[in-house]
DNA sequence: ATTATCTATAGATCTATAGATAATGC
DNA sequence: ATTATCTATAGATCTATAGATAATGC
């Protein structure tokens, strides 16, 4: 039900042969831009969510026109799904690229799950952003909905493909659901950020989430098996 | 940190004292109009988000004008706090309003938790425009920002309460952290229906809170008290 | 009389395209 | 030459207000 082979088509490329919007070979100072571009549009999508978001008001916060930022993106949509596709990048290095072809344990892995909720709320505009484009594109007529199911798929896939290595290493336990578990990480993700968001004084996410993975890594791991 | 003083300020009537809104006297034949309204937004809320809905479209679908819509609403956020609130409402009866002055107990209330799920399985609109709008409202401009964090306020309150009562009855364990357990059951409902939004058919979100929610009172309750 | 709707409209936006001009770097 | 920006613009929207007309129910 999760990595399996019903995705929908990619969907990544607007249409017919665009130019591929990012980093393309053009001069430096156009590169600079498209960066900038995407920096901003973080902070328009994460204020307005993607259909109340204004090209023209987000190529005016980075100093050209609207006509100017549309050189670089072919649209709207291409410029959501180029934030989106950047972001995504930073999440699975941060979580899944170990050294090589290392496959980390569990127990590294939840710690590197907490640090990423640790960096993230040092980020969040970031963090808006994506609370607001999971929630919209919930829509199956929404630009991102494709994208957003695939994204889950690939990381629960991830999630799943390194739970049921700590199954054969013997790390965890055998009778271990691999895939409820990582659907419910994802969820207690998801969840305490939505908290956070709203209210970034009153809840600690890390510590909630570190809570909650410790207790659960005890639940699962073969007692006594530190790493 | 949860349930405090430091609320925002109510900000339901949204200004100079407008008309009720709702059911305030009226003929029968806008009373249900009004209703009408409230339902048809909530479609709209829920595959447009907040900014990106119509007045005029959700007037249309309900067979009237726009002038005739902005009669029974102040305008479009007025609109909206009043879907809200019809849709907390719904909520907190399900969930917090026992028989008359009874405090159910902890086994009870996570019963009535994994009810409301299925439920809500049941009616992927309202879920939709749930998701949307809390992740639209983390930002401190969104009209809702301040009902949702009361929203989260009110909703963490009841349940701490709950618990802490659980504590008093020697239902839980005396050692419980009410406030994490509050939060963490928030966050893996919101999360599992992020989930399945994006994938109804491949997500069970009931029966992935029923899994985690019985683990979790195994694990807060005293052993052998079944009530 | 009160409530429900409609029409008309002012004043702002939005997206995307087309074509002109300026800067970059081989 | 290629890339980066700009100006101008067509064609659609949006929200909210004002004032007119029609239906409701005491």
């Amino acid at each position: 039900m999760a990595q399996d082979k019903g995705r929908t088509a990619p969907k990544a490329a607007p249409k017919a042969a665009p130019k591929a919007a990012t980093a393309r070979g053009g001069y430096a100072v156009g590169d600079a831009r498209r960066q900038k571009i995407l920096d901003t549009a973080v902070e328009h999508f994460a204020q307005w969510g993607f259909h109340a978001s204004s090209l023209a008001r987000i190529a005016n916060d980075c100093g050209i026109t609207q006509g100017g930022l549309l050189h670089h993106f072919r649209g709207k949509e291409d410029l959501l799904l180029s934030v989106l596709a950047q972001s995504e990048q930073h999440d699975v290095e941060r979580l899944f690229s170990g050294p090589a072809e290392e496959v980390p344990s569990v127990a590294a892995h939840f710690a590197a799950v907490v640090a990423l909720a640790e960096e993230n709320a040092r980020r969040p505009g970031l963090v808006r952003m994506y609370n607001t484009l999971v929630g919209e594109s919930g829509n199956p007529g929404h630009p991102a909905h494709a994208y957003f199911r695939q994204r889950y798929d690939r990381v629960l896939g991830y999630t799943v493909d390194l739970l049921r290595a700590g199954v054969a290493r013997g790390e965890m336990r055998p009778d271990a659901d691999c895939e409820a578990v990582g659907r419910e990480i994802i969820a207690v993700m998801d969840g305490f950020q939505i908290q956070w968001v709203l209210d970034p004084q009153g809840v600690d996410m890390a510590l909630l989430l570190r809570a909650y993975l410790d207790r659960r890594l005890r639940e699962i791991t073969v007692a006594g098996t530190g790493l």
